[in-house]
RNA sequence: GGGGAUGUAGCUCAGCUGGAAGAGCACCGCGUUCGCAUCGCGGGGGUCAGGGGUUCGAGUCCCCUCAUCUCCA
């Protein structure tokens, strides 16, 4: 996966500090000034001259990759090219890459800013040969274009080379004149050192590789060890290029074997390259970042000398807002997981940069439109959506306010308890006194893992209290956190590769499955593999979960939003069945695999019968140009940015994701059923074709998820009406859909949507439904037709409510409770029992009238029995009657003896129910019998 | 994928160790006032996110689900 320079060179020294060259001492090189959208254009129009064919930056979110967060170099997109899974229509490729690292193996996102080189966000130059020109041509390219086009001096590019490498050596020496001592050679996979050599995965395509490495100048060096390939460790050399030569194939036993198509694989970081061609000391002082600081330093006012001391803020902020202006670009959306969790980390981080600069209004929108203006020219779509980009970026800076304030509460309640002092605002954390309060740990931590408050923001606002923040505390709480989550997820990820491993042998084995479920739903086919717990079978005999793999299917496995088919595997000819297909996935590219139960034997190599739920696929398909039909309605109703952002489409209903900040209203969603509901009468005829993606493209159908440029695709018709790439099962026309109803409409996050709808014989059943709905309410409310129902039921509320005045007002025929507390009889000394029993209207009332009686009476004894079928008693006892050992709860005990009933509580109150209504009398008389011998 | 927090009236939130669902703002009505602001009185509005369980009794305790916030992967 290195394909490239590596972004991240750590200064020597390895202290968090920058380590700059000063501007003073850079060579004065003549070396024409370029700005970076010229060092860009210039090299894909080289390469564009010399029959590369220029393919465009490709989305952040790698397309059909679920093992990749982001594209994090040039050849992901490239990827199945290489391997020779997938063919272009050209076998030289140039390009700039837009790419991110930031996560997984490359994360260089704690690095960025404290150095000169690294970014989470950057651009990769690439040229791409797939089995055509090598290592010759390579080299020669990549000299020519370095000195000629961008006019470096020969003297100032050292390069190296893998130690077997005499090829690419001796094109270096011999046919460019390179001196040896400018050549470093080495790199042992043998003996454990990869150095210049590269390889895609532990298995696979791999190579040696060269990389090209410019020298800032001899008065940099410091020492031996300052030579090409030490550039980590040496501010002389930066490493600009990386051109890498596939021309083995791993094998799992250790040995390497040419491959049948030799490739080249190289990338230029632009941003390093730009540093050179401008002749400043770091990438942050190109003009791909300068733009960005100077909006940031008039926003807060700052002189070049106050930049220069707050550098390393500046260059956080620069960088986050280059990686979250094209992360939003690219689709991506801030949330609490995955891909959006990690935007939202680097939204979060600038803006904490940006309160260390002293600005605390928002400014990120700010940082952001210059990106969207100086990478305009080269990135045309970040224009089209500038307002979608500054508008996510706004809300989640908000957002991020809205957490720092309900933090701030959190910890100012948690330092209230500690402080001795006054708040000093702007005390710093290092002028405290040894013997200052400390915030435990476990606090700061409870803070940020619970609350989003930046520790580093804790530390600062405790110090304003006088207050210390205990660290290792707060890193060991860290630390156990990530230990429980990395518990959490392991088993299953090592799962998850190991069967990975097993499809890809699969496939290369088998080879693609062919999908045969555009004809029909039925063939005749041949099993492939058995699958079992994740071991493979030959053959396998009895019942239980298993997977199988066939070389051809009807089934269609679950890909672009359709679940997968199910069905049945039967004898050859039609005959008994011998496999329930429960689901089809595509857990690669390229290979379906049939999951479901067995019952009776398949063998590895037999003939069976695929037979696909024919009635459950056509469900599945008129749910699918419904949703197309929406897609199209409800762009048309709402505006084109309300496109496809996630759908599902199932047997059963279909659910379409899209972005927007607000709900429909019930018009637009009106329209948008009409609209649907109209093309399903015109029945108008579905067709597909499989065509060039540009010739698609040029036929008008969007590309939403950056589908492979060049590669042939699949479109999906409604003739007049909407076009899309679609991989999908659909109907011939769409009157097929029959019926369309919106069921449900809703937020699923912050600012996606999400449609569901249903069609066909399910969209009947629902109107049905609610249609016996409305009769059976008629019936219940006493409506004389469906039509007279509202007015029905708003007479009946009028009555409940005039029923339930009259009630409250009435006081029906209960006594007065005063009259009751003052009738109390004394039954001991200084103890006044009420014992009563009613029937009253409901629970509430009938405490309401305890509590009455209690109000009146003061001290003494009150048991109110609740007369009915099933009898209550609640007992209440006045708080100086308790020390005389008199206690409600065992009042109530004593009750439910002859009201056969449970009860319980504590002393001074206590409730029960009874089963007999005869037991009441009994029981209030055994209560008042207590008092009497009790109190005496 | 794994944690933590939150979910109570239209909005912002109280509700202590389980014991008849509350406040402020907003809304409606009446009054005070020439009128407004203000103030006073009265009123409407809640499946206490949903579902199970424990209990005589659950907003409160336990379990599950969902949503939102948040951290880790």
């Amino acid at each position: 996966m290195e394909s490239a320079a590596k972004p991240g060179l750590k200064t020597a020294g390895a202290g968090a500090g920058l380590r700059l060259v000063p501007l003073a001492t850079m060579p004065d090189l003549p070396i024409p000034y370029l700005t970076a959208a010229e060092v860009r254009r210039r090299y894909v129009e080289f390469f564009a001259q010399r029959g590369h064919t220029e393919v465009p930056s490709a989305s952040l979110v790698p397309a059909g990759d679920q093992t990749l967060l982001f594209t994090n170099s040039g050849m992901v997109q490239f990827k199945d090219v290489l391997t020779g899974r997938e063919k272009r229509s050209y076998v030289r490729a140039t390009d700039y890459q837009r790419c991110l690292r930031v996560a997984g193996k490359h994360n260089d996102f704690e690095e960025v800013g404290r150095t000169t080189r690294h970014h989470t966000f950057f651009e990769m130059l690439g040229n791409w040969s797939f089995g055509d020109y090598f290592k010759r041509e390579a080299i020669h390219w990549a000299w020519e274009l370095l000195t000629k086009v961008y006019g470096i001096p020969a003297d100032r590019i050292g390069v190296t080379v893998y130690k077997d490498d005499d090829e690419a050596c001796d094109v270096w020496h011999d046919e460019i004149g390179i001196p040896l001592d400018r050549i470093a050679r080495w790199g042992n996979v043998e003996a454990g050192d990869d150095a210049n050599f590269w390889r895609m995965a532990e298995t696979g395509p791999c190579g040696p590789c060269s990389e090209i490495h410019f020298d800032r100048g001899a008065e940099l060096s410091e020492g031996p060890h300052c030579i090409p390939d030490h550039s980590e460790n040496c501010p002389r050399w930066l490493e600009v290029w990386n051109l890498v030569f596939m021309e083995f194939e791993q094998r799992a036993d250790g040995t390497r074997v040419p491959l049948p198509m030799k490739s080249v694989d190289t990338g230029m970081g632009l941003e390093r390259l730009t540093s050179v061609v401008q002749q400043v000391s770091t990438n942050y002082d190109t003009d791909l970042f300068t733009p960005i600081h100077a909006a940031m330093r008039e926003l807060l006012g700052h002189d070049p000398e106050a930049f220069e001391a707050e550098r390393f803020s500046y260059q956080v902020i620069a960088d986050h807002s280059r990686a979250a202006t094209f992360l939003v670009a690219d689709g991506v959306a801030p949330s609490n997981e995955g891909r959006g969790y990690v935007l939202r980390r680097i939204i979060r981080r600038a803006v904490r940069h940006g309160r260390l600069l002293g600005r605390r209004e928002a400014f990120m929108d700010v940082t952001a439109g210059v990106v969207i203006e100086t990478m305009a020219e080269a990135y045309p779509y970040l224009a089209d959506q500038r307002e979608k980009i500054l508008k996510a970026i706004r809300q989640e800076e908000a957002q991020f306010a809205r957490t720092l304030e309900t933090g701030t509460i959190h910890l100012e309640a948690a330092l209230a308890h500690l402080a001795k002092s006054e708040r000093v605002v702007g005390r710093l954390p290092d002028s405290l006194p040894a013997d200052a309060p400390e915030l435990a740990g476990e606090v700061a931590f409870r803070l940020h893992d619970t609350y989003g408050f930046p520790v580093d923001l804790t530390v600062d606002m405790a110090a304003e209290y006088g207050v210390r923040v205990d660290r290792e505390g707060f890193v060991a709480a860290m630390a156990e956190q990530k230990e429980r989550s990395r518990k959490g997820t392991k088993a299953e990820l090592a799962r998850h590769a190991e069967l990975g491993d097993l499809y890809q042998a699969i496939l290369r084995r088998a080879g693609e499955t062919r999908f045969l479920g555009y004809d029909g739903t039925e063939a005749e086919v041949r099993v492939v593999a058995i699958v079992r717990d994740g071991m493979e079978y030959q053959e396998l005999t009895g019942h239980g979960e298993a997977e199988i793999v066939l070389d051809a299917t009807p089934f269609y496995g679950e890909g672009g939003g359709q679940v997968g088919d199910r069905g049945e595997l039967l004898e050859a000819g039609g005959g008994s069945a011998l496999f329930t297909v429960e689901d089809a996935q595509k857990p690669i590219a390229g290979l379906t695999v049939h999951r479901g139960k067995l019952h009776g034997r398949l063998r590895v190599g037999e003939t069976v019968t695929a037979r696909v739920d024919a009635e459950r696929r056509a469900r599945t398909m008129r749910n699918h140009t419904a949703t197309h039909l929406l897609h199209r309605a409800l762009r048309n109703v709402v505006g084109p940015d309300a496109h496809q952002a996630g759908s599902l489409v199932a047997p059963e209903y279909l659910r379409f994701d899209y972005p927007m900040d607000r709900a429909l209203t019930v018009a637009e969603k009106r329209a948008i059923e009409d609209e649907v509901r109209r093309i399903v009468r015109e029945n108008r005829p579905v067709t597909t074709k499989v065509q060039p993606m540009a010739d698609a493209i040029a036929a008008g159908a969007d590309a939403f998820f950056d589908e492979k440029y060049g590669e042939k695709v699949r479109t999906v018709q409604v003739e007049g009406y909407s076009l899309e790439l679609c991989g999908g099962t659909h109907c011939s026309a769409s009157g097929q859909v029959g019926g369309f109803v919106i069921t449900g409409e809703r937020s699923i996050g912050a600012g996606t949507r999400r449609i569901e709808a249903m069609t066909g014989d399910g969209a009947d059943a629902l109107l049905r439904e609610r249609a016996d709905l409305l009769d059976r309410i008629a019936d219940a409310v006493g409506a004389t037709s469906v039509d007279a129902v509202p007015d029905r039921v708003t007479a009946l509320q009028e009555e409940l409510r005039e029923v339930r005045r009259r009630l409250k007002a009435g006081g029906s025929s209960l006594p007065k409770p005063a009259d009751l507390a003052a009738r109390a009889e004394e039954v001991a000394p200084g103890v006044k029992l009420v014992a009563h029993s009613g029937a009253f209207d409901s629970p509430e009332q009938w405490k309401g009238f305890v509590k009455e009686i209690h109000a009146a009476l003061g001290s003494g004894v009150i048991a109110v029995v609740f007369d009915a079928d099933a009898p209550q008693i609640f007992i209440t006892v006045s708080s100086d009657l308790l020390e005389r050992g008199i206690s409600a709860g065992e009042l109530v005990k004593l009750a439910m003896k002859s009201m056969e009933g449970r009860g319980g509580g504590r002393p001074e109150m206590a409730q029960g129910m009874g089963t007999r209504r005869e037991g009441v009398g009994p029981a209030l008389a055994a209560i008042a019998d207590t008092l009497r011998t009790a109190g005496k």
